[in-house]
DNA sequence: TTCAGCCTGTCG
DNA sequence: CGACAGGCTGAA
């Protein structure tokens, strides 16, 4: 679910926890960590501890203590809900009988509780201790989607033989883009998601690096794209949905050119584009 | 490089 | 009831 603009939303609004100690940690779904080999005593460790900096990397954000990193994936329904003087109120909407179902992690720190749910499950939580643990965790990862230079962008696209899409979702080449902003920048950047990489002319690589740019960070203005599930760290929805063209919009004029949009499967993703306007 | 599998929920 | 959903992994 999350992308890159919905995780950097959550992130942004962690930044209160900024400085406070973790006073207590709470597994509701110890199966839950076990899927990453974990279990609730490893995290005693960072008990005590104060968070020192929070950081992003693609769709994963990462918490730092002293004594270790927790990172979170929140695969495709996973939310991460900050809450005041640490308890959820049954009447709002993180508080809700449905969330609370869902409810994998509570961390309690000082002043500020966090609450991980997770109704699909396929978020991941990861401790990793020491730098080295850190660095194997990144090394296979691709950088960041609002970090990759135009020349990394261009080194990237032109040695692979992939369809474009199946590389900008490719989360070792270029981290962060997922199937909602694939298709908006494909869209947006009038190239057929089925291209193959290789053949696109540097031009369009241009085209493509400042599109990937601007929607990314309108996106993050916006604060993410709440299709289905995705709320950010307060619990509110983001407003970018408003400004999809494609993204699930087969069968709909383009507004671009008025052609029927079409759609297809690319590296097992729905992709829907305009077969006249994206070339 | 494709594809099932992981999970639960929702929609038609 | 089946189809499908924002993602990733590992096996064929």
């Amino acid at each position: 679910m999350p992308e890159l603009p919905e995780v950097e939303t959550i992130k942004s609004d962690l930044q209160a926890l900024l400085g406070k100690k973790l006073r207590n940690f709470y597994c509701l779904k110890p199966e839950y960590l076990s899927k990453t080999r974990l279990s609730e005593k490893d995290f005693f460790p960072l008990l005590g501890q104060t968070l020192f900096q929070l950081s992003r990397q693609g769709k994963y954000l990462f918490f730092h203590l002293a004594t270790g990193v927790l990172c979170f994936h929140l695969g495709l329904t996973g939310s991460l809900i900050l809450t005041f003087n640490s308890s959820l109120d049954s009447n709002s909407r993180e508080g809700s009988s449905f969330l609370l179902k869902h409810l994998i992690l509570h961390l309690e720190f000082e002043d500020f509780g966090l609450h991980f749910f997770d109704p699909r499950r396929f978020g991941r939580v990861y401790l990793l201790k020491g730098k080295k643990e850190l660095d194997d965790f990144l090394s296979p990862l691709g950088k960041d989607a609002l970090a990759i230079s135009l020349e990394e962008l261009a080194e990237l696209v032109i040695q692979k033989r992939i369809p474009i899409k199946a590389l900008l979702l490719d989360q070792r080449a270029i981290a962060g883009i997922g199937n909602i902003y694939a298709d908006e920048i494909l869209f947006r950047t009038q190239i057929n998601p089925k291209r193959q990489a290789n053949t696109l002319s540097f031009s369009e690589i241009q085209r493509l690096h400042q599109v990937m740019q601007e929607t990314l960070k309108e996106a993050i203005k916006l604060r993410g794209s709440s299709v289905k599930d995705y709320v950010d760290g307060m619990g509110r929805s983001g407003l970018f949905q408003t400004k999809h063209l494609v993204y699930q919009k087969y069968g709909k004029p383009c507004p671009r050119c008025g052609t029927i949009l079409k759609k297809t499967i690319i590296g097992g993703r729905t992709t829907t584009f305009c077969p006249e306007c994206q070339k």
